[in-house]
RNA sequence: CGGGGUGUAGCGCAGUUGGCUAGCGUACCUGCUUUGGGAGCAGGGGGUCGCAGGUUCGAAUCCUGCCACCCCGACCA
């Protein structure tokens, strides 16, 4: 079998490789460091899209379009922000070619900016720089933007979907009249996110702070949901950040309030990006390919023929586009495959890397019997349905699917939620091939936290909204703690 | 940016002690037989052997330089 995968045990990350090629997904391309995402993949990220889009549009944001470059000056306005993108930037310094005189195509070095312009890793900057002119009063508040955009982070080392130099996320930017309204604001869009996650992509997530030492460039705090992946190793999944006034002070943001008295507004940010993708393969997908959650599967039912002679198809195919108008008629994306240059063995392999979670098959004994062959991809059990029940059937069984694959998934996070009380433990777990979280005392200083990086190459991934305050002793320090964090290796 | 490795058909590879027409698997095309879990047989197309120089009667093979990509580290969503 030719799209044979590596298994998830001898080589996870080959196989994360293998899966989001073999899929369909996306590819490298010959730009270093930048992927295609070729339309089957791209099909997912629109559905991602429409689902976050509408859950910013019912919470009362719009979306609109900044540039893609930024002039360096920007920059330099917000320091820690700089420094947290200053190594990563991309920076156009000219704006012509030309053919040199051995009709070379080469930089026309006259043709030089005054001024470079960096390609944006990110918006903050030229948006509060916009911001300045359109907010001037307390009724211009609150401002709530989100931007759909491709962003540029020259990265050294790149994987499909985890770490590409340029990629594609939504970026919200808000401004507000008050640090509480912004701070609420912050975690409104950390819980879109964490619904997101649980209820489309069914990968179920911890909301926690990070550390100051984890913190976006130029946030006061910086509030994440944590997703495990199979191979025992965390991922974030979405940020969102309290911003505080420090991009109003920088680019002079003030606005009037009510009393009259000038001040800087308040601001978030908060994004999630194509990375989801790469969290989606990890979360579900088995040793047969891709399994897909059905809200997001570009494909939610596939149809097979199964025939020998033009009779046999006749009839199958009369059969089959019976049912793929009904399964349309209650809103479900249906594939009739009906191209007769592959055979049904083939096409149930195809269908199944790709994740497609229901399928059906149609033969010659389901003619005659009026039945169908019915698989579900999540556990790869087939079930012979009739006439009167196949439809109603398989719309419950993609809900089921979609309910499945999360119960799944939250069952494998909370057995890897491991609560460990010394330090011995805490590597032994970190160390061991199952990995996961860690849930233990620190002591609160980035010494420590960096300390542990060094040793262990675990990372805080969050101080977790819900656990409760319990003081106990630092794992590594033996300082007084008030809380547990979570640790864990990470993408 | 440090350490290691690899460049030969779309993809995966063999050939590399200098030798004649560059090969295998897969994918692709044609035909026939097939079709309830990645079909079989027969025929066919596809290569400036990473690039540039050099040695030689002769270079994928030896020498020199360059380039690209991959893996392992430091940085990161």
């Amino acid at each position: 079998m030719a799209k044979d995968l590596i298994s998830r045990k001898e080589n996870y990350s080959q196989w994360y490789n293998e899966l989001v090629m073999k899929a369909d997904l996306a590819e490298n391309s010959d730009v270093r460091g930048c992927m295609v995402i070729k339309p089957y993949g791209y099909s997912i990220w629109e559905k991602m899209q429409a689902a976050l889009d509408k859950m910013f549009k019912d919470t009362g944001h719009v979306n609109a379009y900044f540039p893609l470059f930024i002039p360096k000056s920007f920059f330099s306005k917000e320091a820690s922000h700089v420094e947290g993108f200053a190594k990563e930037c991309a920076v156009v310094t000219h704006y012509r070619l030309k053919q040199n005189a051995e009709g070379k195509i080469v930089v026309d070095e006259n043709a030089k900016l005054e001024e470079e312009l960096i390609v944006r890793p990110t918006s903050e900057t030229i948006i509060w720089n916009t911001y300045r002119n359109w907010i001037h009063s307390y009724r211009d508040l609150p401002l709530l933007i989100n931007q759909w955009a491709n962003v540029v982070r020259w990265e050294m080392r790149t994987r499909l979907f985890l770490r590409t130099a340029e990629f594609l996320w939504q970026e919200g930017h808000t401004a507000h009249a008050t640090k509480e309204e912004a701070i609420v604001e912050t975690r409104k869009m950390l819980d879109v996110y964490a619904e997101f996650a649980e209820k489309w992509l069914a990968i179920p997530v911890i909301k926690g702070v990070k550390t100051e030492s984890e913190r976006f460039a130029g946030a006061i705090d910086t509030y994440c949901i944590e997703g495990l992946m199979q191979d025992g190793k965390a991922l974030q999944c979405g940020t969102s950040h309290f911003l505080g006034q420090n991009f109003a002070k920088a680019f002079d943001v003030k606005f009037t309030a009510k009393d009259g008295k000038q001040d800087f507004v308040w601001a978030t940010s908060w994004g999630v990006s194509t990375r989801l993708m790469g969290a989606l393969v990890m979360a579900h997908s088995d040793d047969n390919g891709l399994v897909l959650p059905p809200k997001l599967a570009p494909i939610q039912v596939v149809i097979v023929p199964i025939y020998k002679s033009d009779e046999e198809f006749e009839k199958v195919n009369n059969k089959a586009i019976i049912i793929k108008n009904k399964l349309l008629e209650k809103g479900i994306s249906v594939k009739y495959d009906n191209r007769d240059t592959h055979k049904p063995g083939w096409k149930f392999a195809e269908y199944e890397l790709k994740g497609v979670p229901v399928r059906v098959a149609i033969g010659p004994r389901d003619v005659d019997n009026s039945t169908y062959e019915v698989a579900r991809r999540d556990t790869l059990e087939k079930k012979i349905y009739t006439e009167d029940n196949v439809i109603e059937s398989i719309v419950a069984l993609l809900d089921d699917i979609q309910e499945n694959i999360y119960k799944k998934a939250l069952k494998y996070r909370n057995e890897n939620i491991h609560i460990v009380n010394n330090y011995d433990e805490f590597k032994n777990i970190i160390n061991s091939e199952t990995g996961g979280f860690v849930s233990a005392h620190w002591d609160g200083t980035a010494e420590t936290e960096a300390k542990i990086k060094e040793e262990t190459k675990a990372t805080i991934r969050c101080i977790p909204f819900e656990s409760n305050s319990e003081s106990g002793v630092c794992v590594y320090s033996g300082k007084p703690s008030k809380q547990r964090v979570l640790f864990a290796k990470a993408y």
